[in-house]
DNA sequence: CAGTATCCTGGGGGATACTG
DNA sequence: CAGTATCCCCCAGGATACTG
């Protein structure tokens, strides 16, 4: 991405852009949510109402992959796994709690505009 | 979503699923991001190296139906379109803008703990 | 200029079953 | 408990061609 003085222009090879796709997804919003503290796999899957245990890997994986969380193998009997943000993930919370925030606020707004639309186009 | 004692928990029937499924991809958040000012499509799909077409019209589409844009149709020949954001679209470019530039920020890292991690897995 | 209209492909993501 | 392993389907999104 860069700003020339024609104005903003956004460039097929901008790192950024892979970035976003991975990072700015549904699920990953979520599991960033809900990792407000460390939590086991299944206490994740648990607050991610209808996620299914192949897809919440996947996230997981993921987000892992971009130093994100950390996961980590807990001693136990049988076998635990702990997942907690790291520093980076952590510093994306906010980020990402303005954006959530800001949906809950306009939800209802949102939708209103989409029956406006809706019902214009019939 | 809601918040019990026992912490967050994302309901399947929760609104802010699908909003945030349409308005927090990688092309939706381009356009509002280059949307500073009234723009023509072309103007619009310049600024947004290697987009096609139909991508543009179909994320132009949805977000006019979600409130964040105004389509404009221009009197002028030939046709001119013009896309500018609504004060619900505008209100949105904040969160945004804060997500985009946390992304900026740390695409360093980001991709140096990815590197880490498939170095790891080979 | 600002779109439709087709065709096509990859992969996201659901369902289900199995396992160290 | 925390995962793989399959299977399958849908559709986001790219390529390309055409048009009022």
């Amino acid at each position: 991405m860069t700003t020339p003085e024609t104005g903003i222009v956004y460039r097929s090879d901008c790192p950024s852009r892979p970035i976003l796709d991975q990072i700015a997804d549904k699920w990953s919003m979520m599991v960033m949510a809900v990792l407000d503290e460390p939590r086991r796999f299944n206490d994740v899957k648990r607050r991610l109402e209808g996620v299914t245990q192949r897809v919440l890997t996947q996230t997981l994986r993921r987000l892992e992959r971009n130093g994100m969380i950390v996961r980590r193998v807990l001693p136990t009997s049988p076998i635990g796994v702990e997942y907690s943000l790291t520093p980076l993930g952590e510093s994306l919370r906010e980020p990402f709690g303005r954006l959530y925030a800001w949906t809950v606020e306009n939800v209802d707004e949102i939708q209103a505009r989409q029956q406006d639309y809706d019902r214009r186009a019939q």
